[in-house]
DNA sequence: CCATTGACCGGCT
DNA sequence: TAGCCGGCCAATG
């Protein structure tokens, strides 16, 4: 990979990062890349998902721009499938944009709702 | 040091 | 609402 500009552990953040939004929610490049510990690093992110190695599935298709709105060109081929895919897990998507305060991951909420052992209990 | 790259972001007309 | 603009970051040559 010659044209790669970020390295092996910043491009892996970023993956794992995409790989943890869960089905039938969002989240914008600024916050991935908040995530993966690269603050106000949203065109990393955008790096990161131009060489995503083809092999490895990540969703990216979860992933949108802060104003709730598809990122990829509207005549692309690419846009098209966002849709389908993200309205496959129930994510409403009207004229390339998804209501965020539906649908915008919350990493912390998420842990409450679905991991509710986690840990009140324990300090 | 400078330029380049990326599906961006936020503030301001 | 729609653009424009400057800023943003990691890594490379």
């Amino acid at each position: 990979m010659a044209n790669r500009k970020l390295g092996d552990a910043t491009l892996e953040r970023i993956w794992a990062t995409i790989e943890d939004i869960p089905p039938g929610r969002v989240a914008n490049y600024g916050q991935v890349a908040e995530l993966a510990g690269l603050p106000r690093g949203a065109r990393l992110v955008c790096y990161a998902l131009r060489v995503v190695p083809e092999e490895r599935r990540i969703p990216w298709f979860r992933v949108i721009n802060a104003q709730g709105r598809i990122a990829i060109a509207k005549d692309s081929p690419g846009y098209k499938e966002q849709a389908e895919r993200l309205r496959a897990e129930g994510v409403v998507v009207n004229g390339g944009r998804v209501d965020m305060r539906k649908f915008r991951w919350e990493p912390d909420l998420d842990e409450l709702l679905w991991k509710p052992s986690v840990s009140w209990d324990q300090s």
